[in-house]
DNA sequence: GCTTTATACATAATATTCTTATGTATAAAA
DNA sequence: TTTTATACATAAGAATATTATGTATAAAGC
């Protein structure tokens, strides 16, 4: 039996913003905070996005016109909501499709299939 | 329909040493030169794995103790075979076993299915 | 014979993307 | 009133890739 505690950090490199877009693509807005709680609750701690790797993510993503920005403020505590923005939800699609693409090009490689597959 | 002419860098990133420990797991003995090759020739040309990238990796992984080299003259021409330790044989299933893990998240987390996926 | 392409290794400078650590500040719970 | 949770942000450093460069032999094309 293989147990997996929480992934190594190499294999999140390279997913973390399509795992953001996609999430936004599900949910109309979100904010930093909360995207990293969804991740961790939908991957039973598996997954743990940092947030010294989440917030310049998103920065990069709004530079980039993916995403937009909304401040909100809870009491006296500002709260940044991320948007998809036209140009996003076609940037989700691409990303969502290449690594679909590439994890069945590596199981292929790897030689891995459902049956191999462990829980 | 979607196409894919080869993967952008960041998804390789972290995949590089279970690669090539699976290749070798297969293969016995191979060269460098040679895994470019036979990776390119079994993804049809999606995943390129650069010089730049694979020999430092290379050497990684015989500093780490998962392979061992042997140097063969083809001619005047050296050629450095690497093989599998024992302890490289136990890495092999823990990497191939996590990044399977991995996807089968990935999968549940960009909601990804068979039917969706593209050739 | 000469030039190009293929084989075969290696490393250095640079870029990207992450981890870890640190900083700031409010609100709720113990 | 101290700790924990919420919520943002950035900087130093590590890991891993790209791109460029270097060396050298062998085969193929012209």
């Amino acid at each position: 039996m293989y147990i997996c505690i929480m992934y190594s950090s190499e294999l999140i490199k390279g997913t973390l913003k399509t795992i953001v877009l996609n999430l936004l693509k599900d949910n109309d807005k979100m904010y930093g905070y909360e995207i990293t709680h969804k991740v961790r609750e939908m991957t039973g701690d598996k997954i743990q996005i940092t947030e010294g790797a989440l917030y310049p993510t998103l920065h990069a993503l709004e530079k980039h016109g993916d995403v937009t920005t909304e401040k909100v403020y809870i009491g006296k505590r500002v709260r940044k909501y991320y948007r998809l923005t036209d140009q996003g939800k076609v940037t989700v699609k691409e990303r969502v499709n290449e690594l679909a693409d590439f994890m069945k090009t590596m199981r292929f490689l790897l030689d891995i299939d459902s049956s191999t597959q462990h829980a």
